[in-house]
DNA sequence: CTTTGTGCAAATTCTTTGCACCAAA
DNA sequence: TTTGGTGCAAAGAATTTGCACAAAG
């Protein structure tokens, strides 16, 4: 049965076949993927998915606080379905990235004379696997 | 007299007038500027500057640690003369951009299982003129 | 029926590349 | 005289826009 379109309704999102779809990637695949890996993870399923659709659809997730934005990838937007704040790590050599607990509440408070909303943290460096 | 050709030289970089201008662009205007407006900044002092030139001297600034690179703008790539580690804060209103001195160190500690090189810390909100 | 969502094609924008010329070591 | 730097024009790639049709409330 599915849960995912209540998941969407949670947010305030409009259930459709595209956006359940493209939620269902985002949380089966935990790969902090681009708009363009979404499209081609999703268009076997759904033969009739445009790019437009995808875009249009992790734009709104982001904007419901359904998906995080990540920014680490200097040439594409990636997107990330775990919205409990944490932190990403890419390697250099191979691109992965890996999730990292934080704790943001702690580096908040170093900045009191503006309002913080959103809070980015982007390490870079060398993977365990690529380090061998 | 000139110090931003002994400066330049300090990171290993070779000083021509392109480096040279940028390099002082940078340092005089801490507004963390896009290649474009390194551009628009300097067609005036320097008319034969391509932006290839301005693309290509950012891009080994950043190689050679002489700058930071600042993605916190999802639109464009932005450049930060100002190399001592720190944090940057984004207005989502008037898209200001301001370093936020921050200690990276204890930051780094919680990442035991990898081997980072780089942190980026981006925090995005609204500042003190855009919440009045 | 009236608003919302989808998808195609075209446009836009940022950035990179190939190449020829110029400058410096 | 060889390597490195610059700049033009063109290409490339990611994302957005305009618009017509489809679907849902």
């Amino acid at each position: 049965m599915d849960n995912t379109s209540i998941y969407l309704a949670g947010f305030g999102i409009r259930p459709s076949v595209q956006r359940i779809a493209i939620m269902r990637y985002l949380l089966s695949h935990r790969t902090h993927p681009t708009a363009d890996e979404v499209f081609e993870g999703l268009k076997t399923e759904i033969p009739t998915l445009s790019k437009t659709t995808v875009y249009n659809t992790l734009k709104l997730f982001v904007d419901y606080g359904a998906a995080i934005y990540v920014g680490i990838d200097e040439k594409n937007a990636r997107f990330d379905g775990f919205i409990e704040p944490h932190a990403h790590f890419r390697c250099k050599k191979c691109g992965y990235i890996l999730d990292i607990p934080f704790n943001f509440k702690e580096l908040i408070s170093v900045v009191p004379e503006v309002e913080v909303e959103d809070t980015f943290i982007y390490l870079k460096g060398i993977c365990q696997k690529c380090k061998k």
